[in-house]
DNA sequence: AGCATTAAATTGACAGCGTCAACATTGACG
DNA sequence: CGTCAATGTTGACGCTGTCAATTTAATGCT
C-alpha cells in the first residue's frame, strides 16, 4: 500500500485531524505542522486547501457553529411553548459548550477566525438565527415590541454565553458545588432560566 | 526591596511596555522578546522578573484583576440601594471591558493564565467577590435564600460577562444601531438589566 | 491519442518565537 | 576587601507560520 503523492480528499482529513487535535490539546495546540503530520503530509500541505493558519481555524469553526445550530434546532423542535423551546435552547448552548469544549473555544477566538468566510459567515448565522428567532417567537403579538425583543435576545444570549465561558474556564467554582462540579452546573442553569 | 542595578525597574517597565503592546495589538500580540526590545532589554532578561509567559501574562492579568476590582468598587460606592449598586457594578463591568478590551480579554485568556499565583489568585478574589458580595446584599432577610442566592448571583455575572464578550467579539452588532454601536451598546445594557 | 495546463503536494528556506544553559556584571553584606 | 546571590546578556535549540521553487498527478483541449 503505497501512499499515493495525492491524498483522496486532504482537506476533510486535515479537517478531522484538527479537530482531533483541538479535543485532545486545546486550541493552543492546533498548529499547521501538527495537522500535516497527523494525516501524514508534508508540513506545508494545508496552504493548499486553506490558505493559512485562520483560514484552518475558520473552517473548522464552520463546522462547528453547523453543529451548535442543528444541536439548538433540534432541542427546540422537542417543545411547543415558546417558552420551553427557548429554554430548551439555553440548555442546548451549555450543552454543546460542555460537550465539545475546545471545539467551543475555537469557535470564539476571535482573533484567528475571518468572519468573511462564506462557510463561517453562514453557519454563525444559522446558530445565532435560531436563538434570537426564538427569543421573538416569545414576543408574538406584543405591540412595540422591538425594544423588549431586542434587550430580551440579548439577555439571554448574554447569559447562556457567559455562564458556558465561565464555565468552562473554571470560573464559576465558588458557587459551584465542589462534589460534583459539572452536573450542578446544568441544574443552576435550570435556576437561573427559571427566574424569567 | 533590591532595586536592579541597570534600569532601575525593569519588572515594571516590562509590566507598562507588555500593557501598551496589548492595548495596542491585541493579545495575540503579545511576547516576550516583544516586551523585552521595547524597553531595551535583552530578548531573555524577562526570565528574571517572571518565570516564563504565563508568567508575565498572569502578573499582568492581577494588574488588570485589581484596577477591574477598584471600577467596580467605586461605581458601587456612588449609590445605597443594593439593586442600584448592583446594576452598576454591571455597567462597569461591561465598561471595563470596552475601555480596556486587550487587558480584558487577556485577563479571560484561560490558557496562558496560572491562577496559583498568589498576585493573580488574590486579585481575581478581590474582582469576583465584590460582585457576588453585591448580589447577596440583595438577599438580605430572604429565608432560604442560599439557592436563589446562587442563581441570581450565577445569573448577574453570566449576563454581564457574555454581554462583554459578545460585544468585544462583535458578535451583537445584528442587535445594535449600526450607526453607533458602541454607545447603543449601553443604553442596550440598561435595558436588559431593568428586566429584572 | 497526445500535448498543455492546472491542481495538488513536496522540499527547502527564512525569520520570529519560547526556553534553556552558560557566562558576565552588579550591588549587598559579612 | 571578598564572597555571593541577584540581575542581564549571549548563544543555541527546536518549534512555528509562511513563502518560493519544484515535482507529480489529473484534467482538458484539439
Amino acid at each position: 500500500m503505497t501512499r499515493p503523492y495525492h491524498h483522496g480528499d486532504l482537506r476533510a482529513a486535515l479537517l478531522a485531524a484538527a479537530e482531533e487535535i483541538v479535543n485532545r490539546n486545546s486550541v493552543a495546540g492546533l498548529t499547521l505542522r501538527g495537522v500535516a503530520r497527523e494525516v501524514g503530509a508534508s508540513h506545508a500541505a494545508p496552504k493548499n486547501h486553506f490558505d493559512d493558519l485562520t483560514g484552518l481555524v475558520s473552517e473548522l469553526a464552520a463546522v462547528g457553529f453547523n453543529r451548535f445550530a442543528d444541536a439548538m434546532q433540534s432541542a427546540s423542535a422537542r417543545h411547543e411553548d415558546p417558552q420551553d423551546k427557548l429554554n430548551a435552547i439555553g440548555r442546548a448552548y451549555v450543552e454543546f459548550a460542555l460537550a465539545e469544549p475546545g471545539l467551543f473555544q475555537l469557535m470564539f477566538r476571535g482573533e484567528r477566525l475571518d468572519k468573511t468566510r462564506p462557510a463561517l459567515h453562514e453557519a454563525m448565522l444559522r446558530a445565532f438565527g435560531t436563538l434570537t428567532g426564538s427569543v421573538a417567537a416569545t414576543h408574538e403579538g406584543d405591540p412595540d415590541a422591538a425594544r423588549a425583543t431586542r434587550a430580551h435576545a440579548a439577555r439571554a444570549w448574554s447569559m447562556v454565553h457567559g455562564f458556558a465561558i465561565l464555565l468552562l474556564d473554571d470560573r464559576l467554582n465558588p458557587l459551584l458545588d465542589a462534589g460534583s462540579p459539572r452536573a450542578d452546573a446544568l441544574a443552576l442553569l435550570d435556576d437561573m432560566l427559571a427566574m424569567g
